[in-house]
DNA sequence: CTCACTGCAAATATTTTGCATCGGA
DNA sequence: TCCGATGCAAAATATTTGCAGTGAG
């Protein structure tokens, strides 16, 4: 919805940053923006951005995303299944957001809804530890593969 | 503390499972449950099983770890870092543990409570997700860096 | 006695790095 | 122009797999 504003934002980042805008990296970060749902893998990145950006390396994706991760554009995020994925930062609110995994058909859902305000505070309080930001996953069932398993069991 | 105990429960799944107890295995079990706080990797507890049945191999602890998270006896959970680490499912509730993550000290502390409940409740009610296991870490820092921080500060 | 299990080494998969070259600021 | 950034290939890690031999049940 907000991806172009979203891309001027981040190149801007990079240039405050003291960073050269380079092909490569407008492709990477655009493609990023782009398809910020899929929580791509380096891996997967690559073989996308390689379609606009024919000549570009993997270990320069590789660069660039520990680039965004160290601006806190981006953020490392696995899944259970050993392969590190990256997973824009949504801009518009300063919150995290978490993720719904289903262990069904493998999809991930984001919630975009901090839940976990009070359980900070709580952290805080009680553990003395200064919460930064967090990652949470709910593993489960989607509501798309319940209704399917609803339908089965007729 | 109740770590024999656990121990007995853990060879008692196995066996229930159809699953042999070789000597390997039972070293491996062992060895993960008396370091269950440390959330080591593969390579590290394969290093530490090593000590107690130097015939071990790497492989082996591997598939070890594979029987172990089929049988939902650990998790597995990974802090950034790319390495898969392997966490004991703690016996005693039925409940999952969330962590602490220090980035300064990279220490890693558990909290044995379910902060969830609530927020577990909200996920199903306005997502629709069943939700049946999770993964939380917070990313901050700890009551020790931070005393640490304070001193310095001086 | 049988077949699951194991060790070892080779194969994969993932990520990082060295280095000569290129090009954005 | 200059130094950061890149591509490529090699290296470093992490994990899986093939296979022949072994031993738990």
């Amino acid at each position: 919805m907000l991806q172009p504003e979203e891309l001027g934002q981040i190149e801007k980042k990079l240039h405050q940053a003291g960073l050269k805008l380079t092909p490569q990296r407008r492709a990477t970060v655009k493609t990023l923006v782009r398809l910020h749902e899929s929580h791509l893998s380096a891996e997967e990145l690559f073989a996308k951005v390689k379609e606009a950006e024919p000549e570009i390396g993997l270990a320069t994706v590789y660069r660039t995303l520990e680039v965004l991760a160290e601006l806190k554009i981006v953020n490392r995020v696995s899944f259970e299944d050993g392969i590190t994925r990256y997973d824009l930062r949504t801009e518009d609110s300063g919150h995290f957001h978490h993720h719904l995994l289903c262990q069904i058909c493998g999809a991930v859902e984001e919630i975009h809804e901090d839940l976990l305000v009070d359980v900070e505070m709580k952290v805080k309080e009680k553990y003395g530890f200064e919460v930064a930001d967090h990652r949470l996953t709910f593993l489960g069932v989607c509501a798309k593969c319940r209704a399917k398993r609803q339908r089965h069991l007729q």
